[in-house]
DNA sequence: GTAAAAATATACCGATTGGTATATTTTTAC
DNA sequence: GTAAAAATATACCAATCGGTATATTTTTAC
């Protein structure tokens, strides 16, 4: 097996390193960050990544995956459309704690330092909240070509105000250091989800 | 008039740097940036603020104040509870541009920035944003009490939800350079204070 | 086991960081 | 106008930054 070593290197520092990343902020975190937290030289991150702008970038791969992942299971575990929109917001419910203790929602992390005066990130960022944004619009428009969702929702609308709920819950709660609050909006976009979307035959 | 140049420079450097903070973070502006934009030299900033974090915390309160007269001022404005939460809804939209071209929400960015690694501006960014959600709290209860709003809403639970959201909408137009997703939650928002909250006889 | 190659460590580089001591200029008070 | 005081500029400091060239160690392939 070649290169074996490496990649399992190269993946053991991504892991240990894309948190610091999240928390101290990808500028903030120095070499020096990631060489004692790694326990390996400068020679070593630079042999496997070259800069530290790659580390940086990897790790941010590494920290969204998580949650991209947590979106794709709620899909695929729930066929109704508002199944799956209760869904993701049980899945951030139930990892919340998860997250903040890995620093945050990475994206909300990059988007904000990224975006006066960073353009790499901050495209990066904007290309992972369209996403998300077109794909929670799609399930929506799903749900009202199959009659369960009031046809007068705007999908992209509302797609907009549940993604902004759940970032600035996740703000909210962190900064107050009150989980609670981030529960109970959770508890309110499920409402919205259940009475303002559904339709109740 | 004893000091007066004093003030008058200190001002000056404040309103220069304040946008740099807001947009670079407070720990990847650099005293180059600093006398770059001033024009002043580090003897200059040193004299009149004696170190980086302590002209960091002066931005900081100016950045902050802008929100803070706005919401003064709408609470003024308006006597009503339900104008009042409207109002300020209004205030976020019309000020959405000025914002944005001054790096975003200071509490967010300092908030995101201080969260995992800088204790005392996190303290800061929390004192804040808990005296936010007590002021809107506090015009739910009276609403309720002077019966405008329905008895069984949770005033904080809204004021979280409603802090959220905006904060979310900020991060999101900044993020997509899409000012319009701002203002489709802020009507999103309208919306839920007009017919979840408003009691309509 | 041995030689080649890959991975890591060491020792360095120039640039920049926040900060300070001191010199110079500008403002103030009389 | 002049002396004191306040404000600003200059010139420096040690520490740290990201990065690199090279030496050493470890792993791989045979």
């Amino acid at each position: 097996m070649p290169f074996a070593k490496s990649e399992r290197t190269k993946k053991r520092i991504i892991e240990t390193v894309a948190p610091i990343f999240n928390k101290k902020g990808y500028q903030s975190t120095a070499l020096s960050d990631i060489t004692s937290a790694t326990g390996l030289t400068k020679g070593a991150i630079y042999g496997n990544f070259g800069n530290k702008e790659n580390l940086a970038e990897a790790c941010f791969n590494h920290n969204v995956k998580f949650l991209q992942k947590g979106l794709q299971m709620t899909w695929a575990a729930h066929p109704s459309s508002i199944a799956k929109l209760i869904g993701l917001l049980n899945f951030y419910h139930q990892n919340y704690k998860t997250v903040a203790n890995n620093g945050g929602c990475p994206l909300m992390n990059v988007a904000v330092e990224a975006d006066d005066f960073y353009p790499f990130f901050k495209e990066k960022a904007k290309t992972i909240l369209l996403t998300w944004q077109s794909e929670i619009a799609s399930v929506i428009k799903e749900g009202q070509n199959s009659g369960e969702i009031k046809p007068e929702i705007d999908p992209l609308g509302f797609a907009n105000f549940y993604i902004a709920s759940i970032e600035g819950g996740i703000l909210i709660a962190k900064t107050t250091n009150d989980p609670e609050s981030f529960f109970s909006i959770i508890e309110n976009l499920k409402s919205l989800v259940n009475h303002q979307l559904k339709i109740t035959t």
